[in-house]
DNA sequence: GTCTCTGGTTGCTCCAGCGCAAAGACGCCC
DNA sequence: GGGCGTCTTTGCGCTGGAGCAACCAGAGAC
């Protein structure tokens, strides 16, 4: 992670969903521009109502986005992992960002400054069909999950939580997935919108029935299929088709 | 609403948040290309799960954007009233309408395919800012929604919801302001994540507060400011600081 | 090895809000 | 203007899950 070379970075966004379509001369010029930031565990890259002025590349390791509601509880709204962009409106003067992005462990992000990435929009214009896209998937994601939160019970939602999670950032290892980020019952509260208790309950009950097994910060999905038989609500396994 | 003309829509399309920036002439060309569609009350535009072949922006009337759950049960997202536009995404090859888009009475509604749609965007590039700016916006405001859902309690969570459409298509009549489109206790636990029966309670409770009249179909919010006190969660009025 | 700190577990209580049923009120159509 | 269908109200019971407190466990720190 320490010994990055330039042409690393370049394949990096070449595969990311932003620069993807661009030649490695032009990535190169595109990396010219940027600058890398290395943040150590939980710093913070931009806040909640800050004025948007750099959109952000995570280069290595992870960010958590979140927003806070009023009396202190945080949302998680996603995980950026490494290739993948964030901050996208910071291309507009004048926005604010709307959610707070912090370091998940150490991690490094390459920025680009508003008028950089005016500058790199104006020159590729193919970036501007992959922000629309990127747009497009952030937004059909959050509605998902909007959808979620409104109709369905706590269960299912942690459930469809650790799919994602398992999809996203799972890792194999013997007897399962494990979960390749230390998340904690906080954590997944705050993707369900619910209590960390619930959680721990919920997860006690999925390890009892053999479904996974969890530690502290940690989650190894044993039996992936079932999971997404709770996140679909099919009548899987005995007959819980509650609702 | 019958006698529109060409120089009627042009001019809805330049204040509209998609073509603003383009000069009359290429509003003309634009609007050349488009095919007007005229819907009767509760008519299906498209549907979730359809292939995304068609862009589209209100010319009159209103869309209201949902997404059903397992169950049936079902989501309001937002309305689209004249001017905006929405299925931002068909630009893409391959894409699914993440909703269903159905008329809020007697609606017509510009269409334009997706090859037009590439056109349009290729001679002319602002559109493609256009439609970033669009998405950010959609993006923040449903991310918003989901942290209010995630964290506040009904209530709350209904105030906002009308202090929006208040804001969205409140018309001012005497003794406080009309939510100007027929919303009833179902439409708003669509919009809130909760059932036609607590919403009417909570109406209830609030038309003895004298914050708003309410009817079949019909609210007209009488104390603007105590709603937005609720929503906000301020001690406002009596200490109601619950939470 | 021991101390401390953070995170996890679990029992208990309580209540916001769901679900249902039955009755009421409106608007509309013929 | 009478009937009907849709929307709304409200009482009642119930429960999912929040909130708290007390306790436990593992991981560093020293």
């Amino acid at each position: 992670m320490d010994k990055r070379r330039p042409s690393d970075l370049v394949e990096l966004l070449a595969r990311g969903d932003f620069f993807r379509d661009l030649d490695p001369a032009d990535l190169a010029d595109v990396l010219a521009a940027a600058r890398e930031r290395r943040l150590v565990d939980d710093a913070t890259v931009f806040r909640e109502g800050e004025p948007a002025d750099r959109f952000c590349v995570v280069s290595a390791g992870r960010l958590k986005l979140t927003q806070l509601g009023a009396d202190g509880n945080e949302v998680i709204l996603r995980f950026v992992g490494p290739g993948e962009a964030t901050a996208a409106l910071a291309i507009f003067e004048g926005a604010d960002y709307p959610v707070t992005a912090r370091a998940v462990g150490p991690t490094t992000v390459l920025e680009w400054g508003r008028d950089a990435v005016q500058e790199m929009l104006r020159r590729h214009p193919a970036l501007a069909v992959n922000t629309v896209r990127l747009l497009s998937g952030r937004l059909r994601e959050v509605q998902e999950r909007f959808r979620e939160l409104a109709t369905e019970r706590v269960a299912q939602r942690i459930a469809r939580a650790l799919v994602r999670l398992v999809r996203q950032v799972g890792r194999k290892v013997d007897g399962g997935v494990l979960i390749d980020l230390p998340l904690s019952r906080q954590n997944l509260a705050e993707l369900t919108g619910t209590t960390l208790f619930t959680v721990s309950r919920v997860l006690s009950k999925w390890e009892e029935l053999g479904i996974l097994e969890s530690g502290r910060e940690r989650v190894v999905v044993t039996s992936p299929h079932a999971l997404v038989a709770i996140a679909e609500d099919l009548p899987e396994e005995r007959g819980r088709g509650k609702r």
